[in-house]
DNA sequence: CGACATTTGTTTGGCTACATAACTAACTAA
DNA sequence: TTAGTTAGTTATGTAGCCAAACAAATGTCG
């Protein structure tokens, strides 16, 4: 049997290749334009060696010549640049009440970001099978009329993905086991790119790790404030999905013994005192999952209002979050804790009280600089994650084939 | 500026050999005795580049040809083992009340194990240095007796120790800032291998992850049960620090804001409701720190009569761990949470309330397949974890050089 | 007992891809 | 115009992998 962690794999020259073409290619993509030279000097390969590299990667078409310098001692330099046109990533998003899909190119440039509505919480897995290969195959569709050639497909989930990819458990979808991503490669017919499936606080994390201010942060967790509260790991530069695919399950940490029972049936989950949920049972307790965003919005106004009770309410939530935060710095110490979903528009009134808790709470001298900050890249976070996922496995040396 | 982390790094021949070397090296650790044939059969590499790679590892002294294999069809093969008697790796720990030393050979076999007495509590960093430099001296001095090249000494301390090898804090030995490998390499006089320190419950992790009857776990985390109490997290195969290097501090985790006061001055922290002092402060509420190990006995041999207090208190503080390694299981999802420290010998009645506290909170199906151990290597883990930091760099391919 | 099969490990040759250095190219400065 | 500077390419050398042929040492079976 092969698996993947039996211990470090063999490497030969097709590695050697494959690792120098994903460092020249990351480093155009930080530094771009730059120049052959540029790249040499910065990365210590050989100036000879970057030509090869840089001419295999314009024969793929992921780098492409753009003008020369002027004005400088010297001959010119032929200066490069990812070429954002021949390629797309495609991102998809289901959660309770919509489908969100993202097309990105190799830079990272949104070029198309559909959403329609989907009744998710009451459909099964296989329902949502054929809504998205109906939307994906629009997207693959349009990608094609733009000459571009689709690099591959991931689906950002809310709920237990394992480490092959089957949905375990998706709570307010109401799925259990669902391979989602062999029944939307199989609904795609061979689609000719892979197909895969994660969680989506996982791909947020992904999201905020390759495009988001704290690109260049190689710890950081992102927590998503949904209904669920969950959370993903970025480590040492890389997702980190835990033995069986199940991390930054933070939603029911438990807070506090004698705290307001959770959904889960326990007592005081972060996800009791600090979700979403915990702001809307005292403001619209009987709030449907699709009337969510709508509820947030009032909530926001009233907050807006100056509502005492309401910001009473966000001030203590947003303790308990900085405590559920505490936790999270404590044991990780990433430079950087991001808050996502619902807590973005509710963050003016929740961050102050959530970093003073935190801070407080780190044990690390200077609360190892660990910053709680607020996501910025919007609702679509986990697509576009979805989206990057594919971007990192060329990045990792899986390139499209030579012309 | 070079940074380690400035995205990832060219490669060329040099690690192509490297990185096979440190394969055929981690397979025959594992699979002893083996032959140059089943290497390149379980490997992949080609039989003449294993034969290539082998020559090289003998000429480094890292193997060594032992027997032919008989009654077998065809050409007996040579079969090869790691070489223990050429090499030693050093690990020494830093407590409250002593300093172990131990040394190690290539397989991990223990070449020596001291203890000294150490006033740890009242001595100063430099005076630590000063006694931890002549207990190295006595090792190296015995090593060398031994025709031993020593790889390498790392040091264990129990504190906050950053990225790059500086004690932040200790609390129970009152350092701060202390620049330990520094001082200690410069009081042995360019020792002439590298000297390292991390946190003890980092290097405890290492030594189950190498050492264990987990060894084959990808993702585990170890629990110090100290006077503080602190974890170790190993995932995907690789420590992980975090951004600063203060990963794994739960011990002050707020398990519940109505729980005790914690010495840190908060309430209810996991340390304060499940660490070793939440049962001393009910035994033996002025126990000095160097009687620790005693007042336990005094508990273990309670416990073992059957006194209904003292079982009541250790399932309590069972209770509060279970919760504390639930909200760890949730969120990096390990295959194995090992208990260590003076949570040993009280495991007997602390782990059946610790487990069914964990497994009824962890939200993964199946608990997420991790399981709560007890720690089967000893007081001496985090020594042991230091010497196997040092076979590691080993592994990953900074080999001894050629005859 | 001897031919043959089987398995191990080495040798030879070919190939990939990096490094070094020499060289060409194209500009600025004076 | 000439010197100086920087960019990128073109040999040439070399490390180290793979594949295949080969040599060596054993067991098996007629």
């Amino acid at each position: 049997m092969i698996t993947s962690h039996n211990g470090p794999q063999p490497a030969d020259f097709t590695d050697v290749r494959a690792t120098n073409l994903a460092v020249v290619l990351r480093f155009v993509r930080e530094n771009a334009p730059c120049s052959r030279a540029d790249i040499a000097a910065s990365t210590g390969l050989n100036k000879a060696t970057v030509s090869s590299l840089v001419a295999d990667l314009i024969d793929r078409r992921l780098l492409r010549e753009t003008g020369l310098t002027e004005h400088r001692v010297g001959r010119p330099a032929t200066m490069l640049v990812l070429d954002g046109s021949p390629y797309a990533a495609i991102g998809i998003e289901v959660n309770v009440d919509y489908i969100t899909a993202v097309a990105v190119d190799l830079k990272g440039e949104e070029l198309l970001n559909w959403r329609r509505s989907f009744p998710g919480g009451t459909s099964s897995a296989g329902q949502a099978v054929v809504a998205m290969a109906a939307l994906a195959r629009r997207v693959v569709s349009r990608m094609g009329k733009e000459a571009r050639q689709v690099l591959g497909l991931t689906v950002a989930v809310p709920g237990l993905v394992d480490v092959h990819g089957i949905v375990r458990v998706a709570p307010n979808l109401g799925w259990r086991d669902a391979d989602l991503a062999g029944d939307l490669a199989k609904a795609l017919r061979d689609p000719g790119f892979p197909v895969l499936v994660d969680n989506d606080a996982n791909l947020a994390a992904l999201a905020e790790h390759r495009f988001g201010p704290h690109r260049n942060a190689a710890n950081l967790v992102y927590v998503t404030g949904e209904v669920g509260v969950g959370a993903g790991i970025v480590m040492d530069g890389r997702l980190r999905r835990g033995g069986q695919g199940y991390s930054g399950e933070i939603g029911h940490i438990e807070l506090d013994p004698a705290g307001p029972t959770c959904r889960c049936g326990r007592r005081g989950c972060l996800e009791a005192v600090a979700g979403v949920g915990a702001i809307l049972t005292h403001t619209a307790p009987d709030a449907s999952p699709s009337e969510l965003e709508l509820e947030i919005d009032e909530v926001v106004r009233r907050a807006r209002n100056g509502e005492r009770d309401i910001l009473t309410l966000l001030e203590d939530v947003g303790r308990h979050l900085g405590r559920g935060m505490a936790a999270v710095a404590n044991l990780l110490n990433p430079e950087v804790v991001i808050l996502g979903g619902y807590y973005v528009p509710l963050a003016p009134w929740l961050v102050a009280c959530a970093e003073e808790e935190m801070y407080g709470r780190v044990l690390a001298p200077g609360g190892g600089g660990c910053r709680l900050e607020v996501s910025t890249l919007g609702y679509g976070a986990a697509a576009l994650g979805a989206a990057a996922r594919v971007l990192d496995s060329v990045d990792s040396g899986r390139l499209p084939p030579q012309r």
